[in-house]
DNA sequence: CGTGCGATGTATCGGCCCGATACATCGCGG
DNA sequence: CCGCGATGTATCGGGCCGATACATCGCACG
């Protein structure tokens, strides 16, 4: 219903118009925690079905007066995709929206990666589904290691260990991030409690940062 | 080339023949903290796809007289899978080659979770194998957090830390693994020494799963 | 005694996303 | 001048998932 790559690529584009391979690189920097990076395998057919919904347009990136160029080598030009006005309000809708995919691992990624484009109720929603979700996970692996225990063999055990680590580590980063948000601060503090003196308008409360309009 | 499902089913059908739902619930046991749930939508494809390589044979469940039953519900038999030879040297083929395919998230989950169907020398290579993919993406995200910073929000860069964080967790977990590999004990020893030294042929005694036979 | 409901059980379909692959240009160093 | 890595667009086959459909069994609840 709401796939990864539509979701990141319509952020993106808010903030700039980008061809193809920048905005890969681009979505590979965003996601790199969630993803290795995006294969062109799905980013061109994502585009396109975006552009034939609406969401988007895309432009052979011309020269002012295309004649001028020299024609000798024509060069493949990039193509431009820029997010219209429908493509703005569709990228508002799936974040108002969260089903279940948005709790999984990559669905609450790409999600939390545009928080801060995400008002502040809905941010908390989404860190309480994943939290939900996770304590579920984690409910499941203990029930494992409890009960199947000597079923299954001691690499099997270990496993089922790590990944119970990893969901305890992450319910108190999201218990945390949850605490955060509901005192209405910023993110959140690497360490120091003291004194977030960090830049003020990284855009935590305000979505509406219009900053990077590149005609 | 070495799909997950392939691995894990060839894998678990050594331990006792199988069908289906039966399959699902101990592939989601076995790999629970990998996988959320194997959909039947990928387990009856490449089920028929084992077979159709001759790995697997299935044959429809039948009581021994098949007549004395009523016929009355004509009920759809249950499938049982059961591994063919080829299907074991399928196996063990897949575990000696190891492609990078087997260093990625589920590749290395998977492979790990049937470690004590493999032998030594490729636990280490795979273990090693895949502290490097982490330690890369690890200096990925360093990068991302070094270079590009200022670039990106405040939740963007608490996502990329925490996924470092996850990082350096699994590389200390590896190292911790690798050196019990070497020092050639069993996995991982919370407490007890019990049963070390194992892994010797290709069919270890039957863990007593032939049970639940209801006729 | 019926009735519904959850567990068991097999199976398909549409769709996302990936890895491999192909092709073309540009700038730079050997 | 030639290769080689970065830039750049694009397709194809295939794995896996979520939703969906259909059927049986045992049991609790009224």
């Amino acid at each position: 219903m709401a796939p990864v790559l539509e979701f990141a690529i319509l952020g993106l584009l808010q903030e700039a118009p980008m061809h193809g391979y920048e905005l890969r690189k681009e979505l590979t920097a965003k996601l790199g925690a969630i993803r290795a990076a995006i294969s062109y395998g799905s980013l061109y057919p994502t585009l396109r079905r975006l552009q034939a919904a609406g969401w988007i347009t895309e432009a052979a990136e011309t020269p002012a007066t295309a004649e001028e160029v020299p024609a000798l080598t024509s060069r493949r030009g990039r193509v431009v995709y820029t997010i219209t006005a429908e493509g703005k309000e569709r990228f508002a809708q799936l974040i108002a929206q969260a089903g279940p995919e948005t709790y999984d691992d990559t669905g609450f990624g790409v999600h939390f990666a545009f928080f801060a484009r995400t008002d502040q109720a809905t941010r908390l929603r989404i860190l309480e589904g994943r939290r939900r979700k996770i304590e579920e996970r984690r409910e499941g692996l203990r029930d494992v290691l409890g009960r199947a225990a000597e079923r299954l063999d001691a690499y099997t055990l270990e496993l089922q260990r790590h990944g119970l680590d990893a969901c305890e580590r992450e319910v108190r980063w999201l218990e945390e991030l949850i605490a955060n948000e509901r005192s209405g601060r910023a993110p959140a503090a690497p360490d120091t409690g003291t004194a977030t003196g960090r830049g003020d308008n990284d855009s935590p409360p305000t979505p509406g940062t219009s900053r990077t309009e590149r005609p």
